[in-house]
DNA sequence: TGTACATCAGTGAACGCGCGTTCACTGATGTAC
DNA sequence: TGTACATCAGTGAACGCGCGTTCACTGATGTAC
């Protein structure tokens, strides 16, 4: 960005490789990843990225870590996008974040597809553990606004997170969901069930 | 299996070949299958799966058939388990399919992930169509037992679907659940929500 | 029952490819003085 | 401000590997007569 062109020494290589994996997974699916190719997108010799991730699947994690921070974004900026009438209410909140989920894994299919995926599990890292968890704290936030009942608030975060997280995924294999973010969407508020929310008129956020 | 041992021929050696991807993906992960250690495993020359599947793609949707195949068994059994008093129950009906699914999850993780991975819906075969389209009978059937409501009988289907897929995925990336399939089907019936059933006391299946 | 022959599912060698990784190197950067 | 020098992020060549695929071949099977 603020290094001069053609210079020996890239300035910011980590993170443009970061950029060159995602572009990659998103162009060619969640097996697109290779040091090779990340390189030539990225400008630089295939030896390059050696120095900042030791192994692919360092590359592989950190990509995923990302697609994480971008995951937890787009959950809250849609809460942040509400109404003020109805900003406070549980309902609108809990279905925004979902917005945002669906909507994620509408945009990045790959990049989705990744971040779920077995192998990715295999190894983690500090950014990585940081990075879900951001998004694993928005999914128990929401779930925080329904009054538990016998299967308590795990019972519905699991309730709340498998339903979108299943709509998701079975959207992107078009076996349920439409073509279109919006109308994808629509079914799925169509399909969410009633719960007790709490009242939040006063003092919840 | 009827052959002779060391023919030249070796007598049925497609469904042998299907035998041993299937292996490899359980032992190696959703992205473990090659025609070269797919023939390995088998036996054979690396060069003879050639004659049954022309790319590997090929195997690779056989193998996703035999898996489907695999899960409409797991759904249709523990439906046809269930105990003489709730055996005409909509719910326990439904219970017994999400469990079938959730347990072949469990036994078959990487071919689960393979079978709802994106790289399979770009290609397919009559034998796979088939084989997917069984087990969203099983879906339908089941939906059929819940009165839908204003998002008509998909939107049953998409709720259903969406809660067991998503809790089945999420389970194997460690998200929800615990590590036995009994206490993850005990937590999945835990959340699954009250549905308005039909009255099967007298003429449904 | 025996023989000639077409079929075709196997073999094993060979090919080129993309890959991760290693290595000695180079040259830009930043610091000590 | 200028110089010497350590650091370290890049380069480009080279390696060995597993892969899918092709090819001429071989030998077992099954059939016609």
């Amino acid at each position: 960005m603020t290094q001069t062109k053609n210079s020996h020494h890239h300035g910011n290589l980590r993170s443009a490789l970061i950029d060159a994996g995602v572009d990659l997974i998103r162009e060619g699916g969640p097996n697109a990843l290779s040091i090779r190719k990340t390189a030539a997108r990225a400008g630089v010799s295939h030896a390059a990225p050696a120095h900042h991730f030791a192994k692919l699947e360092d590359l592989k994690i950190a990509v995923v870590a990302r697609g994480f921070g971008e995951f937890t974004k787009a959950m809250e900026e849609e809460i942040s996008n509400l109404a003020p009438d109805t900003v406070n209410d549980p309902r609108s909140i809990i279905l925004a974040a979902c917005k945002g989920y669906i909507s994620f894994a509408q945009q990045n299919p790959s990049l989705y597809e990744l971040m779920f995926s077995s192998g990715v599990f295999a190894h983690t890292s500090e950014e990585l553990e940081e990075a879900s968890s951001a998004a694993y704290g928005v999914l128990a936030q929401i779930s925080s606004l329904v009054i538990p009942g016998p299967s308590g608030p795990r019972g519905i975060e699991a309730l709340i997170w498998s339903l979108v997280h299943g709509f998701a995924s079975l959207s992107l294999a078009n076996k349920i969901g439409f073509d279109s973010d919006e109308l994808a969407f629509r079914q799925f508020e169509s399909i969410f069930p009633d719960l007790p929310y709490r009242n939040t008129s006063t003092d919840q956020r």
